[in-house]
RNA sequence: GGGCGUUUAGCUCAGUUGGUUAGAGCAUCUGCCUUACAAGCAGAGGGUCUGCGGUUCGAGUCCGUAAACGCCCACCA
């Protein structure tokens, strides 16, 4: 029997092992449709935040039903190597250690990272049985195991030999912090405070000078020419000549370029070919030199003379101060600006001149637009809205720089010798061969998730039968770095979508709607979460109260109120418990009986439908309006007067049943406990079969009677209540289920001869007079009043809604007459009040 | 500059293809320890759906427009 009180602890406390131990998480169930879902990798740096457990509970909600529908479902685990996040993280561990990355070397540092790596799967792996995620541990995969490596050599090789990727000496995204090139989604633009320094740089031969605004002096270093546009008429006659570069006193040219812009600054713009990415391209235009002043960790190099050594910034601040003394600096304007930096490291990106990988993404990108474009084959975003999000990037994405300055991470599969290169899946034999130094994007990898998981590049079972997959479930931000790159690869490499359904959800937002981070101190963990209610009510909570694609404001409040959920649903269980063990005799169906089971069975229709929909917090409404207002409210209330009838029993325990079902896939741990106990320690709910909608068992009119009589009941009582009518009052019915109605209201029919004292209460078939004392009082007075002027003004409404042509002649028949019915039914009710006033 | 989202009860959110009196949780008020549950039960009050205009017999829902808040992308000498 279930203790007394739901305990979250000790309800969740056995089953993950059990599940696993039985195996029925694994794949593989004969003659079934494959119904797959490969989980986003989790990065193994650190804590699951409550934005996986939302993401991983959605995962699960969906994997739990189709399991239960009898499809096989695979759920593929694995983790992410997250090449700069881990090794940032390493470094710093090392560092507290004493250690310096440097020092330690590749090699050492690399086991260092495996080491760090295997404790954090290890945390991600309790999380996850916390959580009670079912995933098929059999098939769990790393975005950095063996088979992942040879994965992405063959997509290197081929993507190479196809020229989709290919090295080049271009401006780069640099963190000066971590030391390596960026891609341009890992890039993050602030608006930061700063200044347009205007800066005198003398023409040379002539006793002028222009005026050139910028917000980065210290790279004037590099500057190898001033623009104007040429047809700016300020200017135009200075092209061709040549300005002094202050401090440095180099001389370069000035040419016209249309990249000046007359409007913006003075129309003056010093180029800085190695340090921008529109000054490389007038460089390119205009056969310039490239300049690098700038070293690898954003202190300047020795071309910047005196200043050799210095940070950016700190050089920024001297050597303004030099300009203005030797009157260079000739305004200091404060302006707001927008600057990138670091997703990682938080650091300003510099803008890099630097020999990197790229993979040309117009072929790639086009390739998904023109399939976006196949209805049969499209990926289908839910909601609907972020196709675009997809769309928009593949229209505007240039090359995507995938080499990385990094040592955790896939290597990139390419040797030189002299001038000679080799790109292959295995070294060369012969001896003097040197590998590249970097590694790959971490998305390089994890953009071969959905299909090299299931062990492609090989033709294995597993992906013959999983993949494409069926559903993958991400938050909106990740579209750019994940699912984009996801499909151009898939559709490239196997010519398939990677998935049918891109479920996209919202960010979790603390109450207040901000973003939780470390600075604010506002983050949640979700283990603390579960401590203190339980997965099941933090699952519920996060997968049905809100629609997908929105943002969530946690509210723990919220978690608590489901918590209550859970626990009427435990003491509903317990109620049917302890009355299955009662002797019963045979009958018939009550009209009771049949109107839950009709609404059971309408329940099960329309939650069916929002699963598949991915509709959960319409199921989350519907099952909890169900469960608590009609199965416990209502049902239990009235079955309490049949717990000697098999029928009711019966119906009971069928209704209790299909509600854990519909539950289960949400709240896999209560569901499982109460099962238990209705079917033996020995069956489990997750391997039942999910209800299924059977419209013959439907009764319509027994529905209808019993929603009759409920409300009856409701404005018996509510007359109760306003009249304060305590326990003596009599009360005579003419109404069907009068035993019942007696039940209910604990109260004894008694005939009255003055029948006019009394208030009368009518619902369809059911009439009652109460009897009772009355006192009118002010406050009843001033109701009814309301109450008549609300009447007539509804009444006039309808008449005129009624004696309106065309809404007779165009509006369903039904919903006319029900106007009709209530027009009625208003002149009555108004009757009445007039007579009794 | 381009795009998207949000705006509904005191708070947090639902609201299907336009169709009864716009829903829920929490909060509020009233009455109840009724033998599953007081973390509960029985009732009640509270919103004209951001503003304006339009389509329609009928608009929270469709169209146009304005505003506020938020997000994404691009640009930024």
């Amino acid at each position: 029997m279930l203790d007394k009180k739901y305990n979250h602890l000790k309800t969740e406390e056995n089953h993950y092992e059990n599940w696993l131990k039985k195996g029925y998480f694994e794949c593989g169930k004969k003659d079934a449709k494959p119904f797959s879902i490969v989980i986003p990798p989790p990065n193994v740096t650190g804590k699951l935040h409550l934005g996986h457990a939302l993401d991983t509970a959605l995962q699960d909600v969906i994997i739990r039903f189709k399991r239960m529908q009898g499809y096989d479902t695979l759920w593929l685990p694995g983790t992410d190597h997250a090449a700069i996040a881990t090794e940032i993280k390493v470094t710093e561990k090392l560092k507290k250690e004493g250690l310096s990355k440097r020092e330690l070397g590749r090699e050492k540092f690399l086991e260092k990272a495996w080491e760090w790596k295997e404790e954090y799967a290890q945390n991600i792996h309790n999380q996850w049985a916390k959580l009670g995620l079912s995933l098929d541990y059999t098939k769990e995969r790393f975005t950095l195991d063996d088979e992942m490596a040879f994965a992405v050599k063959t997509v290197f090789v081929k993507l190479y030999e196809d020229g989709l990727i290919y090295q080049g000496e271009k401006i780069i995204n640099w963190d000066p912090a971590s030391e390596t090139a960026l891609s341009t989604e890992e890039v993050i633009y602030k608006d930061v405070p700063g200044y347009f320094y205007h800066i005198k740089y003398p023409i040379v031969g002539e006793d002028k000078y222009l005026d050139v605004a910028t917000t980065r002096p210290e790279t004037m270093f590099g500057d190898t020419a001033l623009a104007v546009n040429p047809k700016d008429k300020r200017y135009a006659n200075l092209i061709g000549k040549k300005a002094i570069l202050p401090v440095v006193n180099r001389e370069i040219p000035i040419i016209g370029d249309i990249h000046a812009d007359p409007k913006k600054g003075t129309g003056v713009v010093k180029i800085t070919p190695a340090h921008d990415p529109n000054d490389f391209e007038v460089g390119q235009r205009h056969n310039l030199e490239n300049i690098v002043v700038i070293n690898k960790n954003g202190t300047m190099n020795e071309l910047a003379l005196k200043y050799a050594g210095l940070d950016r910034f700190e050089c920024r601040e001297k050597l303004v101060a030099d300009l203005e003394k030797e009157g260079y600096l000739l305004q200091k304007e404060a302006i707001v600006h927008s600057v990138g930096h670091s997703e990682r490291t938080g650091v300003m990106i510099e803008p890099y001149l630097s020999k990197q990988w790229f993979v040309k993404m117009r072929p790639l990108a086009d390739r998904v637009l023109k399939n976006q474009k196949d209805k049969e084959n499209k990926v289908n975003f839910v909601p609907a809205r972020y196709e675009k999000i997809m769309n928009h990037w593949m229209e505007i994405t240039y090359d995507w720089c995938i080499s990385r300055q990094l040592w955790w991470g896939h290597r990139i599969p390419v040797w030189y010798k002299d001038e000679e290169i080799y790109v292959g899946i295995n070294p060369k034999e012969e001896a003097g061969w040197v590998q590249d130094e970097d590694v790959l994007d971490t998305w390089f990898s994890s953009a071969l998730w959905p299909f090299a998981t299931l062990g492609w590049p090989l033709k294995t079972e597993l992906l013959n039968k999983y993949f494409p997959n069926d559903v993958l479930v991400t938050g909106y931000d990740i579209i750019p770095f994940w699912v984009n790159r996801m499909t151009f690869q898939s559709l490239y490499f196997t010519e398939k979508r990677p998935f049918k359904y891109c479920l996209i959800h919202g960010l979790i937002r603390d109450k207040e709607g901000r973003k939780f981070s470390k600075s604010l101190g506002n983050g949640v963990d979700p283990m603390d979460v579960i401590e203190k209610y339980g997965a099941d009510a933090l699952r519920w909570y996060l997968t049905t109260s809100t629609t997908l694609g929105t943002d969530i404001r946690y509210d723990e409040e919220k978690v608590a109120s489901t918590w209550n959920f859970i626990n009427k649903i435990w003491n509903a269980s317990r109620f049917v418990l302890l009355n299955l063990e009662n002797e019963k005799e045979a009958s018939e169906l009550q009209d009771e009986d049949k109107w839950i089971l009709t609404k059971y069975e309408k329940t099960i229709h329309d939650v069916t439908k929002f699963m598949e929909k991915f509709e959960f917090q319409n199921v989350g409404s519907i099952l909890y309006q169900f469960i608590w207002e009609d199965f416990c409210d209502s049902y239990i209330e009235m079955a309490k007067f049949n717990l000697d009838k098999e029928s009711t029993l019966n119906t009971l325990k069928e209704v209790l049943t299909g509600i854990l079902k519909m539950l289960h896939p949400f709240m896999p741990f209560v569901t499982e406990s109460i099962y238990q106990e209705l079917y033996g320690k020995e069956t489990s709910i997750m391997i039942s079969e999910y209800p299924v909608y059977d419209k013959k068992k439907i009764y319509q009119k027994e529905l209808e009677n019993i929603e009759d009589l409920r409300k009856f009941i409701t404005k018996i009582r509510t007359l109760k209540q306003e009249k304060q009518i305590g326990k003596d009052y009599k009360i005579s019915l003419n109404a069907p289920h009068k035993e019942l109605i007696e039940n209910i209201l604990k109260c004894q029919e008694q005939l009255v001869d003055d029948l006019n004292t009394g208030e009368k209460i009518t619902i369809n078939d059911y009439q009652a007079i109460i009897y009772y004392e009355k006192k009118i009082t002010e406050e009843d007075k001033l109701k009814l009043e309301k109450e008549q002027i609300e009447l007539k003004n509804s009444i006039l409404k309808r008449e005129k809604l009624l004696a309106n042509e065309n809404f007779v002649a165009k509006a369903p028949k039904e919903l006319v007459e029900q106007e009709q019915k209530k027009l009625a039914s208003e002149k009555k009710r108004l009757e009445e009040i007039c007579k009794s006033n």
